[in-house]
DNA sequence: ATAATAGTATTACCATGATAGTATATAGTG
DNA sequence: CACTATATACTATCATGGTAATACTATTAT
């Protein structure tokens, strides 16, 4: 079978990554009591689905304790990156113009948005006088 | 359950779409055919992925000719539009501005990228000023 | 008309993501 | 030290994506 990208992330697995991410390092406990904030779902299942972020790669589990912690094994932004990587060639073949086009077209981006890009842009370029 | 994964849509599910968006009309077969210039699948499996597709509404198929035809049953840009809004939710909680963060540090960004994304929100502030 | 060909329908298997029920271990408390 | 509250382990169900073999049907060439 072919295993394609490992940064294969279901919805629910994003979400609790998410959580985890903001709160550094957190049992299966404070995942879940975050979760239920906003919407209903089981203790054992986010328990179930922090396992196979492990088991993935995604998170380190400190089992030393009575209740096992939960930290990032990747860095954030990293696993953000692969995941637009992966839009960027399975979507708009790699073209990240293209990937742009679609947000100005589909009015996602707001003036603040469009102000941030251009900011980072202009960035980017100094960076590249200087290493030229 | 209709929880959907990250992009709602399977590599070859997209990979289908997209031969069909380029030749505009297509059978199984010519889908087929075009896919085994750089990878082996089966006929059958093309034919179930297009059937698929078609029950999901991405693609109409008509079935009056001797051969199935199949040609999109939605806008590519539209499509496209809702994979990256997707991915803009469950990974940079909207925010295009971060997503675009990601772009530039992957390094995914090249000179022609970053030269072209300039023009398009150029273009963008120009309208908002009109329609202010 | 019949056989070969080409196309479609049916069916199925496997992997994995989403979800959660039940069983077991363990830490505090009286 | 036994008991209960809670956490984890095990297991199960269901949906869907990827893949394809096989069976059926229609077109075409002889």
């Amino acid at each position: 079978m072919k295993r394609r990208s490992l940064s294969r992330l279901g919805e629910t697995e994003m979400e609790v990554l998410h959580q985890v991410w903001a709160m550094g390092e957190a049992s299966v406990a404070d995942v879940h009591k975050r979760m239920l904030g906003y919407r209903s779902v089981a203790y054992t299942t986010v328990m179930t689905v922090m396992k196979k972020l492990a088991r993935k790669g995604f998170l380190n589990c400190d089992t030393s304790g009575p209740r096992y912690l939960y930290t990032a094994a990747r860095r954030p932004a990293q696993v953000r990156q692969e995941l637009v990587q992966d839009l960027l060639d399975k979507v708009f073949h790699g073209s990240a113009a293209a990937l742009v086009q679609t947000l100005v077209r589909g009015e996602t981006l707001t003036a603040e948005d469009s102000a941030d890009i251009q900011k980072m842009l202009a960035r980017l370029e100094v960076e590249d006088e200087n290493n030229a």
